[in-house]
DNA sequence: TGCGGTGTATTAGGAGACCATCACGCTTAT
DNA sequence: ATAAGCGTGATGGTCTCCTAATACACCGCA
């Protein structure tokens, strides 16, 4: 109800927060497949699939038979490139849609500190 | 590339603009289903789709044979009820996004809106 | 009355996501 | 050496959603 996205890309999304708030840092391992798996209710393989998009870009590294672990300077790399992301593909049809609709500046910046 | 939700759902957006911004008023007559697929390069039963989520809100009435209009106070009541997704669902989530990038929100919607 | 416009019910196709299963090769700890 | 845990590959199936093609029912106007 609250969020219709695929199960791997929510997974994608938790394993991103997971960088970008510092909860593992570089060379810090990552949960297993199959334990994410579990926590999350969902099958290995698709869980597999989410850290695979990290894989390519190079902010995971494999050592198989043993883990997956967070790659040097993943967390900067992440949060540049989901900043430019965010900035030049998200944020301005937000703010378009924003205006379409009218909003106000101040009521949005009051519920964004809330 | 740049969007890949479905086409009704798009289509659905493309209609709401026009409502928003006055482009076209109450009891005014809607693009047809075969003119709009035409324009958007769609099948018109997919257009139709896209209008049908309008008709269960009371947004559009249909006129068989004729064609679909828009309804009395349509406007009104199509903004109130996207500024109320908008606060209570997408913000909060843009807000939080936000924050993890480390990206000063009310900057932001200072210099959007200005 | 006939024609061209409208919306729409039916039916079917196709794509994507997810899960289940089995198996394999790898590494580490016991 | 053995066992346990790890990522990964190959299949196959199911489910949901989106989209499409066809055909039909309706209305207004010449």
């Amino acid at each position: 109800m609250t969020d219709d996205r695929p199960v791997y890309l929510r997974l994608r999304d938790r394993i991103a927060a997971m960088i970008l708030e510092g909860r593992v840092r570089d060379g810090d391992p990552l949960p297993s497949v199959r334990s994410l798996a579990a926590d999350f209710g969902a099958n290995p393989l698709t869980v597999a699939k989410a850290y695979q998009t990290f894989q390519e870009e190079g902010l995971v590294t494999v050592k198989r038979g043993v883990g997956m672990f967070v790659a040097p300077g993943a967390a900067d790399r992440l949060r540049t490139a989901e900043r430019k992301d965010f900035l030049e593909n998200r944020w301005p049809r937000i703010v378009s849609h924003m205006r379409m609709l009218g909003l106000d500046t101040e009521d949005l910046v009051e519920r964004a500190l809330a």
